[in-house]
DNA sequence: GAGTGGTCTAGACCACGAG
DNA sequence: TCGTGGTCTAGACCACTCA
């Protein structure tokens, strides 16, 4: 019995469409049908073919955009995210044309960020939620947190001060000479719900989500971030000079 | 307006399910009633409640097996990988109730493992496939490789000779004086069929996957390895001392 | 308001596993 | 054979985008 491949639906129309963005036939940045006319094209119903469609924005070729269609993706432009400090520099050099939005906003530490920070909860903080984004579309997603309040809105402003990317690298390189050393945890996940929205990935798209933390020489957290990489556009470095063998004694 | 959190069924059914595993209500190994009840009992149809579970699945809290029924995976141990070169020692002393099984072969060097060991096409390597295992269950995943061929056969066997993990390790530990970096690539990805049945996982489960390659003093490579991490069960640490303002400029 | 994707329904039929 | 999960249908209604 050959029932060894039997192609769903689903299946062979994801196969059909996937040749036709990969040879060219569509191109980056095109609108597909609508759902309904390719159902009718492929005489399937909308669900199946939505199935068809959500095996292809998992692989990242398409891009669901509510209200307005399905779009080809351009092609991915992989980015590497480089440990130990050297993170965002080299990579937005080699890509200048990602640019990134900041928001600024102070808060007081809970949660998860507690550990991350080793902070005791309501200490004040600044946040910095950098979007990059490649084009119209979001790429990935930073948060970055410094303990310790800001300079505070003139008045009652609910406003926060608004910095740029390059205010914050300043201020991160400016850390940088007292630190000792650089903590990163790296984790596989899939998008939350929230990050689902922003980045307009599909929620079958692995995450590589980095949680940093900057130590200065007095063992206190000067600077943490949370970085989230959908898996199809980027990856990270980290390279290593090897312990003496005293370190590794000790360590 | 209070659109902001629109939780869909299916994501309120995973909750509840989710809950009574997290909690103990559902123990792992349990089989969860068949879809048609559960359908009943949530009272929705069925394709909505098989979208929240897609949804455990894809988290790796449940194990669907066709015609049987949906089981709540066994809870799962988190391990670290630790960067670096102090890869398995940590973790292997951390929880030594997993065990390690070693297949060794001889290959020669073909596709992505020439870039990833910079030698020629047709290198000899030794390959050492570890498959870590909690109880019955496969864990993880490494293949490491070692340019030249190790001893060979006695005569014509095509059994390559058998190694521990220990004598891996030992012949690891035996470069490390002279090398100089190690460089390790991390990728978020969905598995392939391949690791989908070996790990017994889902194919919507992430995975951490982090090819490493060990440098010696003469910019040679004397070792690398593909780690297979499954998203649920690992992440991995690096911690990295700064650099000096020298090193910086020249880097 | 017109058109789009997002979610859901209440069934149907097929393929697999075990007795 | 029976119960299970896997796939699919032909609609319905809601939410979002844009003119």
């Amino acid at each position: 019995m050959a029932t060894a491949t039997v192609i769903s639906r689903r299946q062979a129309i994801a196969d059909d469409l996937r040749t036709q963005i990969t040879t060219g036939e569509l191109k980056g940045g095109d609108r597909l049908p609508s759902e309904t006319n390719l159902a009718a094209h492929y005489q399937v119903s909308t669900p199946t073919l939505r199935g068809a469609l959500a095996l292809l924005q998992a692989e990242g070729l398409i891009e669901k955009i509510h209200g307005k269609g399905n779009f080809v993706r351009h092609p991915l432009r992989r980015l590497t995210y480089i440990g130990g400090g050297r993170t965002w520099l080299d990579s937005a050099r080699a890509t200048p044309q990602l640019h990134i939005t900041v928001h600024t906003s102070q808060l007081r530490a809970q949660g998860h960020l507690l550990t991350l920070l080793q902070v005791s909860a309501g200490t004040p903080l600044m946040q910095f939620l950098c979007i990059r984004h490649e084009g119209k579309s979001p790429h990935s997603l930073v948060r970055i947190y410094i303990p310790g309040a800001g300079p505070p809105p003139a008045d009652g402003s609910c406003d926060p001060p608004r910095y740029s990317h390059g205010d914050i690298e300043a201020r991160l390189a400016a850390l940088r000479p007292a630190l000792t050393e650089i903590r990163e945890r790296v984790t596989a996940r899939l998008p939350t719900p929230q990050e689902v929205a922003t980045l307009r990935i599909s929620p079958t798209l692995p995450i590589l989500a980095i949680s940093r933390s900057t130590v200065d020489d007095t063992g206190h957290i000067t600077e943490a971030a949370l970085v989230v990489l959908p898996g199809d556009r980027a990856d990270a470095h980290f390279i290593t000079r090897p312990m003496t063998e005293k370190e590794r004694r000790e360590g």
